[in-house]
DNA sequence: GCCCATATGGTCAGTTTTGACTAGTCAATT
DNA sequence: AATTGACTAGTCAAAACTGACCATATGGGC
């Protein structure tokens, strides 16, 4: 449920469109979840559902494509309120995709494992500067999420360092 | 394709069923992806399409369910070395569901938000302490892929230890 | 010898996710 | 005034995933 948390605490913050929704979570809060626009539509339409959320046509100003302005209930809101708290009180699952291929290094040669790393940690710098000279643009992203993503890219570039160093050992 | 890999990698070790496989999965590589054992099957059947492994019913001893025995072919082995590149090379993503949580904090009164931080540190701590216990029992386990299992789970303790103290100040 | 819990091995219908698409707007070039 | 590229807004068929299920086996306690 941490998408549908999500996309209500959005919604919290005011009525908006799912693309607006979408693109915001897209430019913003990447690095909590990976929601594609079909996805975010589907889930919308599961929390109108359930009440969470009301749906209504916005015939305003015509000059852009038919679109639907999505709002919270009360259901929403509370739904929201025990979400946030689950959200807070428990350690979310984190999956590192990029260990899999740790687990098959020994079918490498050293020096090979060393070099691909290395370029690995090279993505990861990258990463790291584009977010940092990125940081003030980034004024609509929430202060923590982007601190935390920051610090989690340094934690992974001493992880790496540390690592090629035992491996030259070897 | 990193649970392709990982599939690939384990069959490259010896041939088995997919039963097993999904179960060393769970057991040891949770940390780096969560495959259930349905999803497995069906990975398993995609790949014997594409060529990369093959299936041949077991009829060996049959005390136990009739089962199907996969072993890699030539051209999974190919590419197991390619994706074993990839997944070495570059920066897989990484996606902090618990960041969602945080970039609602200040809907909650600081004490609260405090305390339900608290609980979480609990509960990574626990985590942690479960993964030393029966870090002995994992010899199964990649050894890598354990060691920056835990040294995340510290690195999360100190970033919540930082966040309690500064939201102390609010 | 019987019952229950756990382990082995796998299937399938239903749910969730997504790539690729439609279709119009706006602003800047050419 | 036609072309291009980027943005707004949403849809849909196909692909991927999963909860719940089936069937047998094994071991232990009673």
């Amino acid at each position: 449920m941490e998408r549908e948390l999500l996309l209500l605490g959005l919604l919290r913050r005011g009525d908006n469109y799912g693309y607006h929704l979408h693109d915001f979570i897209n430019k913003y809060m990447a690095s909590c979840t990976n929601l594609k626009k079909a996805t975010a539509y589907y889930l919308l339409d599961k929390m109108v559902e359930r009440g969470w959320i009301e749906q209504k046509d916005d015939d305003s100003d015509s000059n852009y494509p038919p679109r639907r302005i999505y709002s919270l209930t009360e259901a929403g809101e509370a739904a929201f309120q025990k979400l946030l708290r689950e959200n807070l009180s428990q350690l979310q699952p984190v999956y590192f995709t990029g260990d899999i291929g740790l687990a098959f290094l020994d079918v490498l040669d050293a020096a090979e494992a060393r070099a691909l790393l290395q370029q690995r940690y090279q993505a990861v710098t990258e990463r790291l500067n584009h977010l940092e000279a990125n940081a003030p643009k980034h004024e609509g992203a929430p202060q923590w999420v982007l601190e935390h993503h920051m610090r989690f890219l340094q934690f992974e570039l001493s992880w790496l360092t540390d690592l090629l160093t035992r491996l030259e050992g070897v």
